[in-house]
DNA sequence: ACCGGGCCGTAACGGTTCGTAACGACATGT
DNA sequence: ACATGTCGTTACGAACCGTTACGGCCCGGT
């Protein structure tokens, strides 16, 4: 009962495969021009860099899901976001000499390196460069801020709903379906993002299920009831904590 | 029991007194040269902006606490940073016509107004400037992405133990003691911030001060035992949750 | 002086989430 | 085929924190 439909292996190759395709530019098209860009591949679970190496470029994800994590002297390990097609990856390493954090491939992934020095110099030829790389770190905050929102005020249903609905919106925003994609990371990844433990995540995701609003199955995830999840989110349900 | 010495009216009042005086620069000494500033003050509980108004400008306060609340369209809010002298506030509404979060002074503040076209313009012209407002922007994400990784994986009073070296830390690196400030913001306040409620907040409060870690009377704080304090943070005390 | 509201502290209770454990599915390598 | 490891799910007990309630303190207003 409650499995994925027959035929939904096919489908579900088609969904990455999708994710696979389409390597032309992603807005930096004119940028090719001015900065010595080159193509890194990684193998999931490989590292893009760790936290401690030295700072020399900002990448920005072609193909694949990548998770940049925080860590601390004493152990503790949170994965900060999740970066996929279009996301500018670095950046919270800007003007120091080492990178702060760990970013780890979830896929087999593909990344442009943008080498930082240059990149500056570019900034004072190139027109509204400057301006792109402003915005991008604005939005960077943005993001941050409105998680931070979401972890500070909702409880941990809240907080899965909230997180479904935001990885449906940007995958329709890179043309894919909204409401039939895959987790690219596993439970664990996903309860520290949410600051959950990965059991919380998976008991969540089966009262989300029972309750009709999605259809989940290892890593594959059917939005049935966005506009359900949507109230889950703002509240509507029991809604107990907080 | 447990009460502040007799004769602290006069050290509070000081140690307020100290944090209204040095008006001068913060660092944007050359930036008057180049940029129309005008100087703003504001009575606690004012807001410097509001959600929603246009963003025409940075701020970069000068004496006094402001608090940064980000609002959710259902009424959550969350205090996401406590803003103090030579902080730069707005970054967040950088390339966005309107502001996305409301700005609270707590105590009577100042602010330098610090306009965003002019600013912007001047990045072409005052050679460094650029860079420093990337700078400053990066290091405003790693503020964020830090205070993640403290919500994500401490319990309350980690946290809590936390935020007070974190602000003993800023006061010490603004010339004031690090033992021994005025709390700026009430309880809720921090609460929002830390992701707690305020009776937690004061619970921990209490058994801090019970452990001789702290002494705190209403807004006045004295940190007692630093190591001890930092000790909590990293788990050597039975440190239960997570 | 009296009152009222905001802020703060304490306590008891209840609920959400945690932490552990056990189990099954699946992939990989021997 | 079997062993091994990773991942996901579920159950159960316990810890933590939120909730609620009450009372004290301070300050401004009437």
């Amino acid at each position: 009962m409650n499995t994925i439909p027959a035929g939904t292996a096919h489908t579900a190759a088609k969904v990455v495969a999708g994710s696979l395709e389409r390597r032309d530019d992603i807005g930096l098209g004119e940028l090719r021009d001015h900065l010595p860009m080159t193509r890194r591949r990684l193998r999931p679970g490989q590292h893009l860099y760790r936290s401690g190496q030295p700072f020399t470029a900002l990448f920005l994800v072609n193909v694949g899901c990548l998770k940049s994590c925080e860590l601390s002297d004493d152990g503790r390990e949170q994965v900060t976001g999740f970066r996929m097609r279009g996301d500018l990856v670095g950046v919270e390493s800007i003007g120091l000499p080492g990178c702060t954090c760990d970013v780890v491939a979830l896929d087999a992934s593909e990344v442009w390196e943008l080498p930082y020095a240059p990149m500056l110099s570019a900034c004072l030829r190139v027109p509204g460069l400057q301006a792109r790389l402003t915005w991008t770190l604005a939005e960077e905050i943005r993001r941050d801020r409105s998680w931070m929102l979401a972890l500070g005020t909702l409880g941990a249903e809240r907080r899965v709903a909230s997180f479904l609905l935001d990885l449906a919106d940007r995958h329709a925003r890179l043309g894919f379906s909204a409401s039939h994609f895959i987790l690219r990371m596993n439970r664990t990844d996903i309860a520290s993002f949410l600051a959950l433990k990965h059991e919380t995540v998976s008991r969540v995701l089966s009262r989300l299920q029972e309750r009709g609003l999605i259809l989940v199955e290892r890593r594959e995830m059917r939005i049935l009831d966005a506009h359900g999840l949507r109230d889950c989110v703002n509240g509507d349900e029991p809604a107990t904590m907080h």
